[in-house]
DNA sequence: CTGGCTGCAAATCTTTTGCATCCTG
DNA sequence: CAGGATGCAAAAGATTTGCAGCCAG
């Protein structure tokens, strides 16, 4: 994730305790993840303050919101462009970091202008394969 | 989207005219959507019988659920694998008929055995290109 | 100092659920 | 006729908003 300075955002103690939550999180927490987890040290935070703070990561490009989850979103720190692999069982999210070649010929943009992409992988994490860990979704 | 027959669903008028909204439609709508259009036809329709209608539809394979729009979700009758064009202005959803080969190679499975792939692509649609309409969404 | 930020609570929006009644197969 | 479907209303979650008071720059 981008480092505090480039952010320009007014830091307060609850966004540098948002903030070092983010830096290195893998997980693609939700805002309740990060609202639950930054309680625990700040316990007066809202979640007032947890929107607040991701949508001006966002807008500063500190942070990308993923639409991969149907019931809430979830928030990625790794603002470099990559890929993701989802577990359809327990919802678990990975990064993956390979380039593919994506262009779409004129005819098929439908007169868009095309400024990016992301692929979602699916399938069956080595946990939910072997042991039926959290089944957190049925199909 | 499959017929009437092959879904193997008991027929009600509603779900008639659900699935009679949902055939051959490439909007992409969400539940509302589909809500609004076919209680014009039955003012007793309720979201209830939309989602079960949608939930039995899902698991019979008749449509597909979109994670694409963050605030809810849209639901696809255009089961066969496709990708999707997406306008980062208006929010639009097209339909995107090319086959990639997305093969991840062993070490990048992190164990996952693989069962599908979808891609994004974002763009700007000449509409909201040239005339900035309906700006939904600000970025 | 002052504009932006925080925290609380209420509001909004989407989706789910309980339950009595209805109707398809 | 029986089990599944409908409709209504209430509940559950996620996210947004209004606003008074606070504090980083």
């Amino acid at each position: 994730m981008i480092g505090y300075r480039e952010l320009r955002l007014k830091l307060t103690p609850q966004r540098i305790a948002i903030l070092d939550y983010l830096k290195d999180n893998i997980e693609h927490p939700s805002a309740d993840d990060i609202y639950k987890a930054v309680s625990l040290k700040y316990p007066t935070m809202s979640f007032a303050t947890v929107y607040n703070t991701l949508e001006a990561l966002r807008k500063k490009g500190g942070v990308t919101e993923l639409t991969i989850d149907a019931t809430k979103k979830r928030f990625d720190p790794n603002t470099k462009p990559h890929h993701h692999l989802i577990c359809i069982e327990c919802r678990r999210i990975v990064d993956i970091d390979v380039t593919y070649d994506l262009t779409l010929s004129g005819e098929k943009k439908s007169g868009f202008d095309i400024v990016g992409n992301h692929i979602e992988f699916y399938g069956i994490c080595p946990e939910c394969k072997d042991h039926h860990h959290n089944p957190k979704k049925e199909n």
